[in-house]
DNA sequence: CTGTCATTTCAGAAATTTCTGAAACGTCGA
DNA sequence: TCGACGTTTCAGAAATTTCTGAAATGACAG
């Protein structure tokens, strides 16, 4: 690997970050790499850069388009292909939460929701029902949740985001104009 | 393994999640056991619900307890420890998001921190260094956002949750009413 | 077509992680 | 102190994941 120093503790840093990750150290690497070049990169000057085989790059690219994370771009005149990542970090943010709810909480929902529609055989599966029932119904308020900011633009989302638990705050001292409004609309 | 089809189906979901999880397939399993038991398990009871070695459950348990997953339960005139889950749901989100936290986020919060203080050798490395700043950026403000919600009381954050982008509607409309309460504090 | 350049696939090698059995350790009652 | 019972540790075995080189595939210019 001959990078920038600060480019390679970057690149190192996300290589070892990869497996709490449940990623690759060399898909970590590629994705810290990409993130800092200031222009697309193509496959051998990934290898060059990482020192690994043409052959983990591919593989390795091939995941982080599958999550999203890194796009090609066609530079005109040249016949390979280079990638980026997303710029901007919140459009990152964003697929990240998507992808990793995708990976890590619908299968659960689904596994969670079938269970939930079987007869309990016995005392101890009507037990354990019950504990699946209160997952499940925490599970889909946060997916609920999240449906709903997801939707927002970002300004709206880093303005929610400053807000913080202020916003609690904020409700208590608007109750009524809050059930007032709710009145209000009733009537229309 | 022998369990009634329901824990079954249920205990093996969360040992094949364990994997994109960045836990084990026997934590995984261990802990989705233990969620579901009406009364806390000793490691015999587990080695038997799973079929797996009195060595693997005993590293299962270290490990879910760092994690606060799994705490020790005494059980009178019985030397052998019992384990159970923290009992609410909420308590383990909490939990949940603390550790992860604690593991997947701090460390690269800190990395950046350091690798921003350097001054940057190149034009590649100033380049680095600015995106590396945007995505500090990004974490400060998820991170700050997290400190503060994380201290509300259980029912606060459900009703917060349960707002989700109907807090930013509110916000609009009642834009007025904060700048007057602001105004106001500012008095006193 | 054919040859060149680029990418992908894939079987096996290498590395890492997980799991096990055996032994060490700890605690308690007799 | 001893022995019964329970837990933890740990070196090596087993399983899994990652990585590589070689071959297959594909795209295109001449």
């Amino acid at each position: 690997m001959n990078l920038p120093p600060l480019v390679q503790a970057f690149v190192l840093h996300f290589g070892e970050m990869g497996s709490r990750w449940g990623i690759n150290r060399t898909v970590g690497q590629i994705y810290a790499l990409l993130y800092v070049s200031p222009e697309p990169l193509n496959a051998e000057q990934i290898v060059e850069a990482l020192g690994v085989s043409r052959s983990n790059v591919s593989m390795g690219l091939k995941e982080l388009q599958a999550w999203n994370l890194a796009v090609p771009k066609h530079i005109p005149d040249d016949r390979r292909d280079h990638y980026t990542t997303p710029g901007d970090v919140w459009e990152i943010l964003r697929i990240l939460a998507e992808e990793r709810k995708k990976r890590e909480v619908d299968p659960t929902l689904s596994v969670l929701r079938e269970l939930l529609m079987q007869a309990p055989a016995s005392e101890a599966e009507r037990h354990a029902q019950a504990r699946m029932g209160e997952m499940h119904a925490l599970i889909e308020q946060l997916t609920a949740w999240y449906d709903d900011v997801r939707r927002l633009e970002t300004e709206r989302l880093a303005q929610l985001l400053h807000l913080g638990a202020r916003v609690v705050r904020l409700l208590e001292t608007t109750d009524k104009v809050v059930s007032l409004g709710r009145a209000k609309r009733r009537k229309e």
